[in-house]
DNA sequence: TGAAATGTTGGGGCG
DNA sequence: ACGCCCCAACATTTC
């Protein structure tokens, strides 16, 4: 009898899983873990509400397992020693994962990988299309700019389409009996993920969590929304967007599932509009992990090193109303609600309130990547780092500096009924369209009825403030 | 995946 | 008819 063990990650799912197919060729016992290591990118690094879906996540994989008869077992510790101690306990001769691409789990898997050298360990690519090595410019560096990536990579990707084609779910795990046996085994409770409060179970009752459940939002995106996906993903208001980021994320669907189904065997060259314009967002993604992975201090470093010297300010204050959608500005409070109420903000208005926050609040754009890392159900340091510092003007290919959002406008263009500022900021649900988008500019009587702030700064003046402290650094 | 200032053009009112 | 002004609409420049 042989035994594997799998070692789930950021890849909570059966289908497409490369690790747990290898396991399934090569054992007849294979058993799937998830350990929760203090280091590594696992459940303690992260924010609350990814660990909420976390949690969740992992039930939905557990009960997948449940159903081929076998369960997730659950250890917490550091991953070595849990992984030797399960090792010993199942009599495993081999041990499969799928490559995370964050450099403390780099860093912590090349020291397990050496060390469990005699699991003979085999690593997968589960996370991405391309790895951050496989697309890079002819002198071998790492493209700084997103058009000529996308061009590389859907180059790639074209040539050789089949490379790329989702493996399905393994018909069996076999080996059910011995892992239902182990210590931990589906006991996802004992990681104590969800948080004391109960701030978490109406966030997450807005979602489906899990591998079915992303399979079935694709569906419906694709279904409902693709077409129209190149005008319609900017509106806030509406529905428009995939909303698979969170599902992505954990994994519990993958990048090339998502092409898969849509693309459809055509080649990502051929593809009508929408579905380009999303494909182009699938690859943004990619070229994240890209950066992260040739560029590991730009979590917390600005790329451009100038902005080390940028005059930041410090003012709690004003970083408390931001978090909380006090800020006076509609669309701003509107999408921080949105996220704090969901784990979620659309990404139209992210861009709005990183902008509000980095040039009229003036205050570090780390202070906004540490605050959306924490309350993003989707919080995925790739992204968030790189979207962060594409607003801030010190990212690769980011928005100039001086690119300032004004968020009246942004409000007027993207959500133009105010429908989205009434969902999320109830305080301004009557009043009239002309003015939700800017409230303070009401007759003073009508103004003085709402029971909503006065806008935290001057716009016209916190904007040539931003400008004037660029210009400080601009060497 | 900007906003605001500045420049240009052309229609219309008017003396 | 003409110059002048105003201003909207659009284009260009600057940050």
């Amino acid at each position: 009898m042989s035994v594997a063990i799998v070692w789930f990650r950021q890849d909570l799912r059966l289908a497409d899983n490369p690790a747990l197919a290898a396991a399934v060729a090569a054992a007849d016992t294979v058993v799937p873990v998830f350990v929760d290591d203090p280091a590594g990118r696992t459940a303690s690094r992260l924010g609350a509400a990814s660990r909420v879906w976390l949690h969740h996540s992992l039930r939905a994989l557990d009960a997948s397992l449940g159903e081929h008869g076998s369960a997730l077992v659950c250890r917490q510790g550091p991953a070595l020693k849990m992984l030797e101690a399960l090792a010993a306990e199942c009599g495993a001769t081999r041990i499969f994962w799928n490559r995370c691409h964050d450099p403390d789990t780099i860093e912590r898997d090349v020291r397990v990988k050496k060390a469990l050298a005699r699991l003979e360990p085999a690593t997968s690519n589960a996370l991405l299309v391309f790895e951050p090595w496989q697309v890079l410019k002819k002198d071998g560096t790492p493209y700084k700019v997103y058009t000529p990536y996308w061009r590389a990579a859907a180059r790639a990707h074209d040539d050789a389409p089949d490379t790329h084609r989702p493996l399905p779910a393994p018909a069996d795990v076999p080996g059910g009996e011995v892992v239902r046996a182990l210590a931990g085994a589906g006991d996802v409770d004992a990681f104590g993920l969800l948080p004391p409060e109960r701030w978490h179970e109406a966030l997450i009752a807005r979602w489906e969590v899990g591998e079915r459940a992303a399979s079935a939002r694709l569906d419906a995106f694709l279904a409902e929304d693709v077409a129209a996906y190149d005008h319609a993903r900017d509106l806030p208001g509406q529905r428009g967007t995939s909303r698979l980021s969170p599902h992505l994320h954990h994994g519990e669907i993958s990048p090339r599932q998502v092409l898969a189904r849509f693309a459809d065997g055509r080649a990502l060259s051929s593809l009508g509009e929408g579905e380009t314009t999303f494909a182009k967002e699938v690859f943004w993604r990619e070229f994240a992990y890209t950066l992260l992975y040739h560029f590991p201090d730009t979590v917390d470093e600005p790329l451009d090193r100038r902005f080390q010297a940028f005059p930041w300010r410090e003012d709690d204050a004003a970083l408390r109303a931001w978090q909380r959608g006090r800020t006076g500005v509609p669309i701003v409070d509107a999408g921080m609600r949105e996220l704090w109420a969901t784990g979620w903000m659309h990404n139209r208005v992210r861009m709005i309130v990183a902008s509000f926050l980095i040039k009229n609040l003036l205050l570090p754009w780390q202070a906004g990547e540490r605050w959306f890392r924490d309350t993003l159900v989707d919080a995925d340091l790739a992204s968030n780092a790189m979207g962060w510092q594409w607003t801030a003007g010190s990212g690769a290919d980011a928005a100039p500096f001086f690119r300032v959002f004004n968020p009246v406008l942004q409000g007027e263009r993207f959500d133009k009924g105010g429908d989205y500022v009434r969902r999320w900021v109830p305080e301004l649900a009557d009043v009239p369209t002309k003015h939700v988008h800017k409230p303070w500019e009401l007759a003073d009587d009508a103004r003085a009825a709402l029971d909503y702030p006065e806008p935290l700064v001057d716009l016209k003046v916190t904007r040539q403030r931003a400008l004037d402290a660029f210009a400080t650094i601009r060497g």
